[in-house]
DNA sequence: CAGTGAGCGAGCTTCCGCTTGACTT
């Protein structure tokens, strides 16, 4: 009996399809794409009808051997990859590579990971569609010109390694765009009013809200004032229905974004936990872009929810996915079983699968139904306003009983309460306090990591696969930055009306403060600059969206892909040469400041290969100019010539100690001390610009002393042994590695072979908590992924 | 869980999308 062989992309999919299939079945793995346009150069002829010049992606290369030799002695080859675009190009690849011929493959695809939708998709096979797969190649063509036309002029004009490309360009753009929104804003100054009542049962009280804002503080204090001989009563009280629908299940966006909003992740340790799930068989596949859920999942969802909540909390619903671009080759991010309500696994794997499970149970339940109140109360003396006061009391709580979206706007709800007390029409309220806060309207908020990778999907841009090394990539290019910003420290005037009296305060509160945002640096705000002003075609919001209506043309088979090619190539690549050619005096970015009044040279700033830096004189002169780096808190957009003529006292010279000089710099780990060849860090809280050398004596003597108290012991027999103290205890240093010290043995009484063996005996390295991967990954979870995944490898050698 | 600490300068870099590992920044 003659094997049929089975190729789908992921080697977790082929494992689980195999068991449906039986033994006339084998099934193998392609592992994505196993061919792709050279990694040199463009390798597209754009005077040959854009011929592309593919190669086996080096890394494939045994696979791909694998492959033919399981293909040649099978009588059937069955290609399952995805059905999406790139899914039929992968197909259209393994059929080339394989030297399939037409009597010798089937191309067969399947939406979800069930026996009867596998068994369906056997008996209704179809052909490789090359329409769809040149909507493929015109897409592929498309980003390797982009990219690589316009990558080397910035390394030309800007600084080498750069990179642009139709999405990371665009992804750059909308935090560049954001950041000049937050700097142009202008906050404005308003006073909120809020009150607390009594009832008339004396001891009841309700916060309210007054349903205007003031804009000044006049204005403010003449409201409180009135209220002092006002009468407060009740003139309306509205109640309505209302309804809460829960949210769809997940995709790969909202994954991340939730995973980031409910337990922290980042979008790249989402994806790796999710990984992990997905390999151990507990949910569906996480790179998706489909609401959908097979008839499977919906059933076991509604026999869960019947069990577990009763009948009247089931909805069966269906999702239909409205972003742009989705190409559906997959189901919604699911739990494989919805009876397993929890798995086993690190924290990290159970919190992911927690938020999964729930999500997806939700989405099958029903309406929660509430009913939101609205008290309005009349003020005798001013009949221009109103309190309010809003309740919302949940009637039926529905899908609520188990999950909830969060959302990223912090101010929401501020003043709903849930439940008020019962009030009546006409009733007259006593006034407790008001008081009228200072508050600024809000700036524009900085994306998150989430929140941008939501904004990629809105726009088209990016897939599900690459949002994630996306948001690597531009802050591996140094574009834009993840990290904090201290924000100001801000008084503001509050007044506070209370028996009668008005009281003014004065508070403080801290404003602009952010954390984990993304920012632009420098060179992400001149490369979005350079490449906004000369490429605006490409950086158009909308470019991806367009390009995708062409290709779906080609897929139709309306149009001939190297059509599209052409008429694109024509536009493109005349601006191309235009920019290339266009001779500049100085480098993008660089802006002149001034003159140096000691030297009269010029100075000027620009990026360097280590980031941005100011120059005192020019590259013309006969003398050499000098250097110094741009602090953290300077941006070659905004500096001073004042700042930067000061950012060359440094090194400065603060004093001396005991006849030597101290100096005073700032390098790469910070600002720090030089004193007779050592260096001492200077803490927070110091300024090297103005640090005294009484304080720098202090912060040398102190450094001194830990560096005195480090070693405790060292050997004769190998200097490069040593036990020393450090921040984190006692530890062995030996030969530029660090060992732990084993609980129980006191460290200065450690013989050489002590230390020998416990050098030997030391774990493998740990492995690194790579920058793209499983950022917060702890040892053991590291090492449990490892293992899984060796034994996988280890399974599919055979 | 680390024990650090300076200033390139002329040859390489780069795209996006599919998939998983391997292993120093």
């Amino acid at each position: 009996m003659q094997k049929n062989l089975v190729i789908v992309e992921s080697p977790a999919k082929a494992k689980t399809i195999e068991k449906f299939l039986g033994s006339d079945y084998s099934v193998l793995s392609s592992y994505g794409h196993i061919r792709d346009l050279h990694g040199k150069g463009l390798c597209v002829d754009v005077n040959n009808n854009f011929k592309p010049d593919y190669e086996v992606s080096p890394d494939k290369a045994e696979l791909v051997k694998k492959l033919k030799k399981a293909a040649k002695e099978a009588s059937m080859v069955w290609l399952a990859s995805d059905e999406d675009r790139e899914g039929e190009a992968i197909s259209w690849h393994l059929y080339d590579v394989l030297g399939l011929n037409d009597a010798g493959y089937k191309r067969i695809v399947f939406h979800e990971i069930t026996k009867s939708a596998i068994l369906s998709a056997i008996e209704n096979p179809r052909k490789i569609d090359l329409n769809l797969v040149d909507a493929q190649q015109a897409r592929r063509v498309v980003d390797r010109i982009v990219g690589f036309e316009v990558s080397p002029i910035l390394w030309r004009k800007i600084r080498p390694s750069l990179s642009a490309g139709r999405v990371q360009s665009v992804a750059v753009r909308l935090i560049v765009e954001r950041e000049r929104e937050i700097n142009k804003f202008d906050a404005e100054v308003f006073y909120r009013v809020t009150a607390q009542f009594t009832l008339p049962d004396g001891k009841t009280t309700v916060k309210s809200e007054l349903n205007k804002k003031f804009k000044t503080e006049a204005e403010a204090q003449a409201f409180l004032e009135s209220l002092k001989t006002a009468t407060f009563t009740i003139e309306d009280i509205n109640t309505r229905p209302g309804k809460k629908s829960p949210a769809a299940p997940f995709t790969t966006s909202t994954l991340q974004q939730e995973a980031a909003r409910k337990i922290g992740f980042s979008v790249s340790q989402t994806m790796s936990v999710a990984q992990r799930l997905y390999e151990a068989g507990l949910i569906s596949y996480m790179r998706t872009d489909s609401l959908n859920l097979s008839g499977l999942a919906i059933n076991a969802s509604k026999e869960e929810i019947f069990k577990e909540f009763g009948e009247k909390y089931s909805k069966v619903r269906q999702y239909h996915t409205k972003s742009k671009g989705a190409q559906e080759a997959h189901e919604a991010i699911r739990p494989t079983y919805m009876s397993n309500r929890t798995v086993k696994g690190s924290p990290q794997e159970q919190r992911l699968y927690k938020l999964i499970w729930e999500r997806t149970i939700a989405s099958q339940m029903a309406d929660a139904e509430l009913e939101r109140t609205t008290v309005t109360v009349n003020i005798s003396n001013r009949p221009d306003v109103k309190f309010q006061m809003q309740g919302e009391v949940i009637k039926f709580d529905g899908f609520l009983r188990v999950y909830m979206e969060d959302t990223d706007d912090e101010a929401a709800d501020e003043s709903m309460e849930s439940l008020l007390p019962p009030m009546k029409l006409n009733e007259i309220l006593t006034l407790a306090e008001a008081s009228a806060a200072e508050r600024l309207t809000q700036k524009p908020p900085r994306y998150t990591e989430a929140s941008l990778v939501r904004k990629m999907e809105e726009l088209g841009i990016g897939r599900p696969s690459t949002y994630a090394p996306t948001i690597s990539t531009i802050q591996q290019r140094d574009y834009v930055l993840k990290g904090n910003k201290d924000g100001d420290e801000r008084p503001f005037i509050t007044l506070v009306l209370k028996n009668e009296k008005i009281a003014k305060n004065v508070k403080k509160e801290t404003v602009g403060a952010d954390k984990n945002k993304l920012m632009p640096t420098d060179s992400g705000l001149v490369v979005n600059d350079f490449l906004t002003e000369n490429f605006p075609r490409v950086l158009e919001y909308n470019f991806t969206a367009n390009l995708e209506k062409e290709f779906d043309k080609i897929a139709d088979g309306d149009v001939k892909w190297t059509d599209t090619m052409k008429h694109f190539y024509d536009l493109f690549h005349p601006v191309v040469e235009a920019v290339a050619a266009s001779k500049t005096e100085h480098k993008v970015g660089e802006r002149v400041l001034g003159t140096d009044p000691k030297t009269g040279k010029p100075v000027s700033v620009k990026i360097g290969r280590f980031g941005p830096f100011a120059q005192i004189g020019s590259a013309e002169a006969e003398e050499k100019p000098t250097f110094a780096s741009l602090t953290k808190n300077l941006s070659i957009e905004t500096i001073t010539l004042e700042e930067a003529l000061n950012l060359f006292t440094l090194p400065r010279a603060v004093g001396e100690l005991e006849g030597k000089p101290v100096t005073a710099s700032i390098g790469r780990f910070g600002p720090y001390l030089k004193y007779e060849n050592a260096f001492t860090t200077i803490p927070k809280g110091y300024d090297p610009y103005v640090i005294t050398i009484e304080d720098a004596t202090q912060l040398i003597k102190e450094k001194q002393e830990r560096d005195a108290n480090k070693l405790i012991k060292s050997f004769p027999e190998d200097a490069k042994l040593q036990v020393l103290n450090g921040r984190y205890g006692p530890y062995i240093a030996f030969d530029k590695a660090n060992y732990k010290i084993p609980k129980g043995a006191v460290p200065a009484e450690l013989t050489y072979a002590d230390c020998q063996k416990i050098i030997k005996e030391a774990p493998e390295k740990k492995p690194a908590r790579g920058g793209r991967f499983a950022k917060k990954a702890t040892e053991k979870k590291t090492t449990a992924k490892k293992t899984t995944a060796k034994t996988t490898t280890a399974k599919k050698k055979k």
